[in-house]
DNA sequence: ACTATATCCCGAAACGTTTTGGAAAGTCAA
DNA sequence: TTGACTTTCCAAAACGTTTCGGGATATAGT
């Protein structure tokens, strides 16, 4: 048996190709008797129209892309999980549909965008973790293809984005451990190619000028935004001549990392030395202690985007539109208790 | 400018769009110097071939389809996480494209299968979560379209599947809790309707069985994967007249709000009531107390199935393959210390 | 000089859909 | 009876690609 197309339900019931496919499609130029024949035969065939045809066509995808950071063989980060789950909400309830790659090891990650965006794999695209001068951003600029942000670059910001205010997260953050009595306040920065990072380390020194105290070179180290690289860090920072009494990081999972080193050590996070992370990813609520954290509504973002990118996809040609998120300080017992 | 096709290519440099065609695609029936040519101008134009073009005519879309359940607004579980993550690496090493698609609300699972597979978008799919009877396999098995699945149905399995052997894993946890000198173990198991929930109750009857302990239907509860199930099923069984003193759950989220509970109450994780989830998820280990549960592969399996759909997918007709997993226990202070 | 054989190229059809620009037949008003 | 509308239908083109079946031209073999 054939696949069902308009030509087979033509020839069935004795109509054009186009009177079936403008049947199909609920147009008034049809009369209800024939429109009936039509739609009876198709579903007795079980006709379903063909994608591929229909967006060759119609020169569009209905497909929303995304490409996921190639940061480790396992994209371990629960940030990710979120944002994917926004995404495809979003996406879904929009009409769309989404489609998700990972950066192949054995080619560059620009090849992976020209891939998917060379005309006809996706409608748009959304992109996370902002880098310098970000390559991804100065193509999608040039193909046209409409695209949303999870993030800022360093130049014109003349795309759509939405981002945590990172300088004000990381000052709110950095000033609640100054009042816990906080003076050796270190930061496990995230990897300096990441936009944020910079945002982070403003607010961070712009909270330590605030209340006077002194910058101290050794207690910012910038790591990759692991377990790993939180407990490398932590290594080293505890293995001062002045150790820091308080420790930040680029993420919830540098600083479980940090929290273990310190545990290892027999020393006690909190108490004898406070962390705080980044994200509040579920974990970092589960976690013993609790961690203090800035919290990220990862999954509404994720779903905001898609429907800003949807309405530029259907042509809205409003300027783009800048969207700063207020941090929240989510306080948990990793903040040990006030000191003297 | 013009979006660069064959035929601006073919324009440009004065071969036809065959030439171009056949020049680009590798073929050995054009002159070395002619393909130079063609190549420059197609790297000149920045021509990258429409797919949904090629597929029209090729049939075939290099896309593997992969429908998330959806259990909740947000699919919180790290499970998805990792399955995705690996389902999405192996399409990615054998250059597919991977489409996500999440249940709308408002439109029936089935009709999403339908959606994706009605002749065009997807070459393939990745089941996940099998049910009693599961309607997706008989709609899978219809069209004829290849599939492979992460779980078993009850019906004949004339299809591809991994799946973790649930009697035996189960099996191991109770026998664990029982080595360990419990006698009134409990099981929040999952909903029923899943098709594993099955394994796993026949292996902790099994395992009660062969200790010749008495089956205690007050002890064993159906509950969804989530922790707020978890937790509620723990206050129906803390509130027994004679509670268990170990708790296994269907998943680790589950786990998570039974230990909660157990917290709330005044008791201890381990030493008063032990624990026992089922998944491995990171979280697991974060967690205080550790939490002692089942290790599932989930990332391997999800390149596992990939590879197996590819196979398939690729016109190799060999019989469906059924692959069961060896559970691995891992012990963690959730378990408690060995009683008397 | 004639045939056989490579080598290089191309026109046309096909994949399944939507859309454009009418055509044919019937209805209505004058 | 004629023109103007309506209603219902359709042929053909188009989207960008691959592939089938040759057609030229040059080279080699006799």
């Amino acid at each position: 048996m054939a696949t069902p197309t308009l030509k087979t339900i033509s020839k069935a019931t004795g109509f054009s190709v186009t009177t079936v496919s403008r049947a199909l499609g609920g147009y008034d130029d049809v009369n209800e008797e024939t429109r009936r024949a039509i739609l009876d035969e198709a579903r007795k065939q079980g006709y379903t129209p063909n994608l591929n045809a229909r967006l060759l066509q119609k020169q569009r995808t209905q497909t929303i892309g995304l490409i996921m950071p190639a940061t480790s063989p396992r994209l371990t980060d629960p940030f990710f999980n979120e944002f994917v789950a926004g995404i495809g909400s979003g996406a879904a309830t929009a009409g769309y549909d989404l489609l998700l790659s990972t950066d192949m090891t054995d080619t560059t990650e620009m090849e992976t965008y020209r891939r998917l965006v060379s005309r006809g794999r996706v409608d748009g695209m959304v992109l996370v973790r902002t880098r310098h001068n970000d390559p991804r951003i100065a193509y999608l600029l040039h193909t046209k293809l409409p695209f949303v942000v999870f993030g800022r670059t360093d130049a014109a910001h003349n795309f759509t984005y939405i981002d945590m205010d990172g300088v004000a997260a990381q000052r709110l953050l950095t000033q609640h451990f100054i009042e816990y009595g906080h003076r050796r306040i270190a930061y496990a920065a995230p990897p300096p190619h990441l936009m944020f990072a910079d945002y982070r380390i403003q607010g961070y020194r712009a909270a330590l000028e605030a209340h006077h105290l002194p910058f101290d070179a050794d207690l910012l180290i910038a790591g990759a935004l692991t377990e790993r690289s939180g407990r490398e860090i932590a290594h080293q920072l505890l293995s001062l001549a002045q150790p820091p009494t308080a420790i930040m990081t680029g993420n919830d999972l540098m600083a479980f990392g940090v929290m273990r080193t310190i545990q290892e050590r027999g020393l006690r996070v909190g108490d004898d030395i406070a962390v705080g992370g980044f994200d509040d990813i579920p974990t970092a609520e589960h976690i013993h202690p609790g961690l203090t954290t800035i919290h990220q509504p990862i999954y509404a973002t994720g779903q905001r985007l898609v429907t800003l990118l949807v309405q530029m996809m259907n042509g809205d040609a409003s300027p783009p539109r800048a969207i700063l998120l207020e941090p929240e300080l989510i306080i948990r017992a990793s903040s040990g208790s006030q000191r003297a």
